[in-house]
DNA sequence: AGACATTCGTTAACACATTAATAAAATAAC
DNA sequence: GTTATTTTATTAATGTGTTAACGAATGTCT
């Protein structure tokens, strides 16, 4: 039987936890929390999205998700609309305040990224970026 | 800049969604959460745990499982009892009933957990594991 | 048009994650 | 031996993960 240790969820978990001890100091400062932020670069690259869109991008569920929406809005980092069309759909983007805010600490959290990089290995890096991608099409 | 999509947090996230697809259902047939789980498993392995070694193992923060502890102890999983050295510490173990279920229900997973590899490929899975346990010592 | 099912966001209920603070026991300092 | 420090588990407060259920808006079907 595999030991306790040799389980994947398990060292994908411990990787991800790794990963994020370069970030999490950034992050704590501003103070914005992981899923905050990821919510915030992913507006930040497309400019404006749906609640379900950025479900799906940022994974997280819609029911967190909603919850978080409502702590950036709160927070002035984001505002919501509306779609004329389709009055169920909510479009969501970045206010000017969070813009800034983006444009101050991305240069910083991608400083940390580098270093991480160098830290492990730049083409193990890069493998294990592959290896991640096509686990992440196994299905049952 | 780096893409939204190419961030290794992200990435190891999706993984860890994609692992637990295989074993999720049925661990929901029980039902055990994947941390109630995760504490099990370790506990069938070394029989009896301090709550400390118990939330290094598992990658589990204390006040965490303080919850996790208390919750399976309802369900009658699992018994604990106060150091006799020092009353501070608390020993956990498995009751016979969680030793029961987990015999039932190990190889089940452990099926599962093959045909996630197969599923994969078996050299990528150890060359991915391999890369995640280097990546595991990567620090700040 | 009116009954029907679908889709989207939200709420509810519970479990867990994270940080800070606390209480109790053990250890170290003096 | 009493005080100060450290260690261990817990509680508190807030944020997120997960599943189920709900209500409102849209789409479908006749």
């Amino acid at each position: 039987m595999r030991k306790f240790n040799d389980s994947l969820p398990l060292r994908l978990l411990k990787a991800r936890e790794a990963a994020m001890a370069f970030f999490r100091p950034l992050l704590q400062e501003i103070p914005l929390t992981e899923q905050q932020w990821r919510v915030i670069r992913a507006l930040n690259e497309f400019e404006e999205l749906e609640s379900k869109q950025l479900a799906e991008l940022c994974c997280i569920l819609s029911p967190s998700l909603t919850g978080i929406i409502n702590r950036l809005e709160q927070q002035g980092y984001i505002k919501r609309r509306k779609s004329s069309e389709d009055q169920r759909r909510i479009l969501i983007s970045l206010t000017d305040q969070a813009k800034e805010m983006f444009a101050r600490m991305s240069p910083l959290l991608e400083e940390r990224y580098q270093e991480m990089t160098e830290r492990f290995s730049s083409s193990d890096m890069q493998k294990l970026e592959e290896l991640l991608n096509k686990f992440c099409d196994v299905k049952p």
